[in-house]
DNA sequence: AGGTATGTTAATTG
DNA sequence: GCAATTAACATACC
């Protein structure tokens, strides 16, 4: 699920609902999630402080805390948060962040493909990972000059997070499809036209999710997701949807209309 | 029981 | 150095 709709989801759960509160203790099951820190030097980190705002960069969340020091969360394939009251501990949860007001915030993680960390700025770690701009952030100056340097496959590309942060297989197979392209188009096959209206549809299919909450749903039946699975047609013509396998995931897309 | 899965990373191959 | 491919990670779900 979490790709930039579903974290830009989080961010707004966890501004609405994890704010100002002082973290009475954690709980690391799963230590393999830590990334450069243990279930000590976390805990160290957060008991006794807030969180005092999250920001997210591509398919990272960052949570600022009153000391400066940021935790960082990255949902893998099946991530989610909820919060609740203390003591309705979800199935898979790899952090559970108790607060003294009897609510807990529960970082869940079925698959353990997470991530969990401390920065002491998302710049810092956005640098020290190499991430690209994120997908939302980017303009369609830089987003054209990107383009002008990428060979191989435009799916490959849009779903590189050192190039763009944020896009995954899910709504790479929508962008592309609502600007009528195939997956493996090499990217240099593209006009400037081309570039354009995927920066467009780029812009506005990530907005559409988050406006609908990224739940798939709510995405308009004109949208290839409500479509993309087995026995799936397309929306636009009713010819099959078929899918190949680019860059190592399955990308769906309409023969007839993205060729 | 086996194949597939929305992510990232390392190793391998061209 | 790039890009594509594959495997690995750990586990749920169909």
């Amino acid at each position: 699920m979490p790709e930039l709709p579903d974290v830009e989801q989080f961010r707004r759960y966890f501004n609405a609902t994890a704010l100002h509160q002082r973290i009475r203790r954690i709980h690391v099951p799963a230590p393999s999630l830590l990334v450069d820190t243990s279930p000590q030097g976390l805990g160290h980190a957060l008991k006794g402080r807030t969180f005092v705002a999250a920001e997210r960069h591509g398919k990272y969340l960052f949570a600022k805390l009153d000391s400066g020091k940021w935790l960082v969360l990255h949902f893998g394939m099946s991530g989610a948060l909820h919060y609740s009251k203390a003591g309705t501990r979800p199935k898979y949860t790899q952090l559970p962040i108790e607060f003294e007001n009897g609510f807990e915030l529960y970082y869940t993680a079925p698959r353990k493909l997470g991530r969990i960390a401390l920065t002491e700025s998302p710049r810092q770690w956005i640098d020290d990972r190499n991430l690209g701009q994120d997908a939302l952030a980017i303009g369609e100056k830089a987003f054209v000059e990107r383009a002008a340097q990428r060979r191989g496959s435009i799916k490959s590309w849009l779903m590189d997070q050192h190039s763009l942060a944020g896009i995954g297989n899910i709504y790479s197979d929508e962008i592309l499809f609502q600007c009528r392209l195939h997956p493996q188009t090499p990217v240099g096959d593209l006009d400037d036209a081309d570039i354009r209206g995927l920066y467009r549809a780029l812009r506005r299919v990530l907005a559409t999710a988050i406006e609908r909450r990224a739940e798939p749903e709510r995405l308009p039946d004109s949208y290839l997701l409500p479509h993309r699975h087995d026995g799936g047609r397309c929306p636009r013509c009713d010819t099959a949807l078929e899918h190949t396998d680019t860059a190592g995931r399955t990308a769906w897309f309409c023969p007839r209309c993205q060729s």
